[in-house]
DNA sequence: ATAGTTTTACTGAACGATCGGTAAGTAGCG
DNA sequence: CGCTACTTACCGATCGTTCAGTAAAACTAT
């Protein structure tokens, strides 16, 4: 009894077609590693603990992946397309900085929301392996992009010019980020509904509309 | 040379008055073990990591403390202590509400700032122990009776009223605790500066004033 | 002044537990 | 049979922690 049996866990499995027993799928042993991660932490985490929460053992976890190293670099990978994908976008391109800039920060909400735990993943890296420093590297590309979009705002006379950018920019993620910490999907609280409560407030400040 | 002269470690001794050798004092330890913690994260850093940093053995260091949580609940006893210390103070009482909020939103980045990594090691807890979790429900007090606070400003009719308290309040956070994760001290950006750029953009957003 | 005592503050070696990862064998399917 | 998807058993390394012993300073008695 102290082993889940062996199938019929919850969903997780999924037949591929091929030959040999039915198997979990890489995404669905992704998940629960990065629910994990999430949980108690990437360093804290053991595969020990991960090949319980799959109901399977531990060396059943390594036939799917290299490692544990490997798990993080795809849960980052998944987080990191999603946020440099916005900035592709034709709304991130075209247009007035301004709406540009809008447009990028209410992106950033909904990856954050649809990918709630990859990125919650990826905000709380600490730079200690290669592939950390190497994610950490591409969120601050991400990040410096939207930087100059602020700068470009402020030339435009759109936004207020008594602070520099860059504090701008920090505290414009410090909020948007720190959904990851208190949203719950699922809730009263619309995704939409959330993207504009941001935007407004980060704006318009949350001093009552003087209009 | 494997090891550090047993003296001269960068003045983190001091003598204690009393009988005996001169020694480390706990808060020469506690700052290390704060430092390190943040570096590399509360579980992947090791007592062996520790007492390299501090030019010592392993085992010097439970001369001064029972373990390595006993250094996690000094330290964020200490980030507590001066978060909660703010609401005392006759500034976060007295007036009206929103004087009192930003009051309070203003000791909070001195604290933060004053404290950074203390207050940094408290913002990045998961929650695995209980001495983590014991934290982290300290946290949340303090963080509902700001919410309060929020809720008095908005019936005085101070703030807007179009996005829920619980939301703003989260919002405001998630922007002065992002603060750890960015803050120099002593670069061009003064404490007092922070602060009153932190309370302008929370309280009249990224525009431009309209005056 | 100095020898002896006490207290403090360590050192170095080792402990059991747990870690990430591997080797070898096998059950279930086409 | 051939292939997939595991299983059990185990490895060396590292973890937090403990323990017996000791060097160095302060106190005390002479």
């Amino acid at each position: 009894m102290k082993q889940a049996a062996s199938a019929d866990v919850a969903g997780a499995r999924g037949g591929n077609g091929r030959n040999g027993r039915a198997a979990y799928d890489l995404s669905a042993v992704l998940d629960i590693a990065v629910g994990a991660f999430n949980d108690y932490g990437y360093d804290a985490t053991s595969m020990g603990l991960l090949a319980e929460r799959l109901g399977t053992s531990k060396s059943a976890v390594y036939y799917h992946v290299s490692g544990k190293e490997d798990l993080l670099r795809l849960a980052l990978e998944r987080a990191l397309g999603g946020l440099e994908g916005i900035l592709t976008l034709p709304g991130a391109i075209e247009g007035a900085a301004e709406d540009r800039l809008r447009f990028v920060l209410r992106g950033a909400v909904a990856v954050l929301v649809d990918d709630l735990p990859y990125v919650t993943l990826l905000l709380r890296l600490r730079g200690n392996t290669e592939i950390e420093r190497s994610a950490l590297a591409r969120r601050r590309a991400f990040d410096h992009e939207v930087s100059q979009l602020v700068d470009r705002a402020r030339a435009d006379g759109s936004l207020r010019t008594d602070v520099d950018s860059g504090t701008i920019t920090r505290l414009l993620f410090g909020m948007i980020n720190s959904i990851v910490e208190w949203y719950k999907p699922g809730g009263t609280l619309t995704p939409a509904q959330l993207a504009d409560h941001v935007i407004s407030v980060a704006f318009d400040g949350l001093h009552r509309p003087t209009a």
